[in-house]
DNA sequence: ATGACTCCCGAGGGGAGA
């Protein structure tokens, strides 16, 4: 089972860069964020015509996360993070694909920091936390998948030094990632690739992408059961130098079926 | 570096992203 996350920037304005990558690659399970388009405004129609189905929490303007699953029927779990019913933004949503629990989020960005931003990253974070050691002790196999919004370490990330500031890479968010994978997560990429150089996303300014001046944010955590089913894992890096394209590239990986 | 680049909203710039 092939299962991708693609921070897809705007899904309307991006769909032609979705089609195209989703016809050459054909993943089986697709989590996608960013959408920035209303619940009404989704493009169930082309995704359809794609082979997949989908569920999907749009808002306006900003945010927005989807699931989409070829071949294998899918089961909406939630479509909120728990812990806080104050929280509208619509930035988890969760399905049962192929007797696999598969955890799509949008972590927030955080900057600037300090601030009422950053604040409210760190308390996603720890309600993020507290649900995942939920999923921990069901009997499911577990991915939680998604643009993370933290740089982990000085390895995933092109000059260090320049981002100590940047809500992605300040001490906070680092140790409650760190905190998280802690519990007993598997960083998938990371695992399989302990000394390369791998970046998930380049951002539009002085031609990050041509410089390789990228970062590694987007990221599979694998539950225990699940880390020995793990395959392979890569980045789909030239999908980031199409035209009309997001700032994220897809990142993918391949598990093992279940044996029951 | 209050930069740059690109989206959405909506009809002109402003907010957000990372």
């Amino acid at each position: 089972m092939r299962i991708a996350t693609y921070n897809i920037n705007g899904i309307n304005a991006r769909l032609p860069v979705l089609l195209r990558w989703l016809a050459e690659t054909q993943p089986d399970v697709v989590c996608l964020q960013e959408l920035k388009a209303p619940q009404e405004n989704f493009p169930e129609q082309a995704i359809l015509e794609a082979g997949y189905q989908a569920i999907w929490l749009g808002e306006k303007s900003w945010n927005g996360v989807a699931i989409l699953s070829r071949g294998h029927a899918m089961q909406e779990v939630r479509n909120t993070l728990p812990g806080d019913d104050t929280d509208t933004h619509s930035r988890y949503i969760e399905a049962i694909i192929n007797k696999t629990l598969i955890a799509c989020l949008y972590l927030p960005n955080g900057n600037p920091a300090p601030g009422p931003k950053f604040d409210y990253k760190l308390s996603w974070m720890k309600r993020l936390q507290e649900h995942a050691r939920y999923l921990l002790s069901e009997d499911v196999p577990v991915v939680l998948v998604g643009d993370y919004n933290v740089i982990p370490t000085d390895m995933d990330v092109y000059k260090p030094e320049r981002w100590l500031d940047n809500a992605l890479f300040m001490p906070e968010p680092k140790a409650e990632f760190a905190a998280l994978v802690g519990q007993g997560w598997t960083d998938a990429l990371r695992t399989l690739h302990p000394d390369e150089r791998i970046y998930t996303y380049w951002d539009y300014f002085r031609k990050a992408y041509d410089r390789n001046a990228g970062l590694r944010i987007d990221h599979f955590l694998l539950s225990p059961q699940l880390a020995g089913r793990l395959r392979s894992a890569g980045v789909d890096r030239h999908v980031r130098g199409w035209e009309k394209t997001s700032d994220h590239a897809p990142v993918w990986i391949v598990l093992d079926d279940p044996t029951d």
